[in-house]
DNA sequence: TCATTTATGTTTGTATACAAATAAAATGGC
DNA sequence: GCCATTTTATTTGTATACAAACATAAATGA
């Protein structure tokens, strides 16, 4: 009775990773202002929100506090975001775009969809609905 | 005519970059040693191969030369591998497994084995082979 | 009201992840 | 054998990613 073999190139872990990998050669090449994914993602979210908490930021774009901290500070410092104390609330810290940022808005979205399809273009149509579909079961 | 909205929570990218936050916490609730996902990686291959450079290492686990420098002393600063210069090609560091390391190898696999079912949970079997199977297609 | 709990943000420390520059050793073509 | 190229390893710098400890402000409940 021979046992399985554990083959590493195989488990989803190893794999998630390597097409990560992939990803983010993509983002890279396709990004404006050459942002991290990171950095991407807090952009488009204050860009759907208007404005946010610092910490409600890290939650919508799934960073913790340390982590969206960072991030934000170093788009602070590109002076692609600004952040402001909230006078309601003085814990929280409000982040906007600057002017600067602004005119960039449908670019970014436009690089978005183009690095989504992408990294998706190994698969066919139907492939990418239910890969989505199914990445998604295991996000929570 | 409406653009489409570019909903981030959709998006290949940021669904597979929470994807493997899930999977990282699964991972260290069962990982022994506590070793992290690349630190497994590397003493898994290195239990495959019985000894291989440094360089090699990094490429058959996917890390680039400084990230796995990096994995390899931390590994050896907790004496679970041995880095040894090669005799016949002086450029090359051997890494192996200690005799500290080795009664582990059972364990490591098993528990490789339970944390990609963890993983893949949310899945039936059916869709986890297909899941892998596109994933795989996206890895290159 | 006031004490407890919760929420927000900062800081520190560890561990990837990768680009770019450097150095040393091996290889291939001649 | 010699030289250009390639391979291997190291170092530096930047950017996540997250745990843990801390401080402050807000909310809650008795």
């Amino acid at each position: 009775m021979v046992p399985k073999a554990y083959i590493l190139d195989e488990q989803i872990g190893f794999l998630m990773r390597v097409a990560g990998q992939r990803h983010s050669i993509i983002f890279q090449q396709h990004v404006p202002l050459d942002l991290t994914p990171p950095q991407f993602s807090v952009l488009i979210k204050v860009l759907e929100l208007g404005s946010c908490s610092q910490n409600e930021l890290g939650r919508r774009t799934a960073m913790d506090v340390s982590t969206i901290k960072g991030v934000v500070d170093r788009l602070r410092a590109r002076k692609l975001v600004t952040v402001r104390s909230d006078l309601k609330d003085k814990r929280r810290s409000v982040v906007e775009l600057t002017e600067k940022t602004k005119p960039y808005a449908d670019m970014l979205r436009q690089a978005g969809f183009l690095i989504s399809d992408l990294t998706l273009d190994p698969l066919t149509a139907r492939e990418r609905d239910l890969f989505l579909k199914l990445l998604k079961k295991l996000c929570s």
